[in-house]
DNA sequence: GCGATTGGTATCGTAACGATACTAAAGAGG
DNA sequence: CCTCTTTAGTATCGTTACGATACCAATCGC
């Protein structure tokens, strides 16, 4: 009323909704899923308490709290850092990725499976060009894949390097989400 | 890593992080602004804890809370029903629009609106076809506009009326949402 | 009328969340 | 080395969200 309403928000805030109420399922609480399924994209430097706490866009406390729940629930590990004594590193349990599969999240991308693949491909054309508009608004980390990273170095037969951090990177890692990455096109 | 990954899910819960985090501005909190931002939009038969309870889809418990809340901050009122004294209307009070006026979710407006028309327009339109998709799946009433439904009648010079209801419908009624639209084409 | 349904409220327990205060390890400058 | 500062995380508090359950009062069905 206040403003000119623009449809495509008022849609996503209305699936917003519908994705938060998913997160109660399984007697898990919506911040729980979101760190479970955190835990499952990121690379190994991004599955700490901090790297959580970027993602979620929350304050320490309340992260350490959610975490500590997931631990009591056997869905997640705490072990230390090799080299820093003060870091935490955080592993799903195989409990923690059975309970994925249980991901109420699944039926959504159910429905987006359905859609016909302009219209899919046109929702994930805008979401991606929303979401880095407001990313770039709040100034919050991208999160984007290790492979994109401008401080990614290209090995030969899977021996990547991670100039940053100046740690070897598999494969697999560099398809993980990372806390520190920054687009190559910065 | 379960599934096969939808790009476009993966960007829908991120930005749903995001609207979950504004919803913490003004001292507020997520399901309080939703509750302001429902009732400015639904008409007169939709503006009860009822109708925000489905709209929510929360329990009327939870809902009963948040609309106390709301009451003690001077943003909402509550009076009788003229008819059905078990029912309680709500309103936003003038201090409740003025806060709608502070919504966070004003700036994902305005990200939305930079977007390129033909992005923004598949944005919507894939939005919308996701949101009818979750909606027949979990059996969750629509919430469209009251012109747009099945029983709206329309009137010359503004005079409409609705025929589930029995209600005469003015102009300004006939574009708000409504807990009983059911699309005409059902 | 009378039982079932409907619209709401009351209360409990768990968790989210911001805020603040705190601890301990790592780093920086001298 | 030895402080000063920063960083990673935990502890605790108060408010709120939320589901669950129990409850009350008005209305409806017959």
């Amino acid at each position: 009323m206040t403003e000119a309403p623009i449809p495509a928000v008022e849609l996503l805030e209305r699936l917003a909704r519908l994705i938060a109420n998913d997160g109660h399922a399984q007697r898990l609480k919506p911040a729980q899923w979101e760190a479970l399924r955190y835990l499952a994209r990121a690379n190994r430097f991004s599955r700490t308490p901090g790297g959580l706490t970027a993602w979620l866009g929350a304050t320490k406390g309340t992260v350490s709290q959610t975490v500590m729940s997931l631990e009591r629930a056997g869905l997640v590990t705490k072990s230390g850092h090799p080299a820093d004594r003060r870091s935490v590193r955080l592993a799903l349990t195989p409990a923690g990725r059975a309970m994925l599969a249980r991901d109420e999240i699944a039926a959504l991308r159910h429905s987006a499976a359905g859609l016909p693949a302009a219209v899919r491909a046109g929702l994930e054309d805008g979401l991606r060009a929303l979401l880095a508009a407001r990313l770039a608004a709040t100034g919050q980390r991208p999160f984007g894949i290790c492979r994109d990273c401008r401080h990614f170095a290209r090995g030969s037969g899977g021996d990547h390097f991670c100039r940053l951090l100046e740690e070897p990177l598999s494969d697999d890692d560099s398809r993980l989400i990372c806390v520190e990455q920054e687009p190559v096109a910065a």
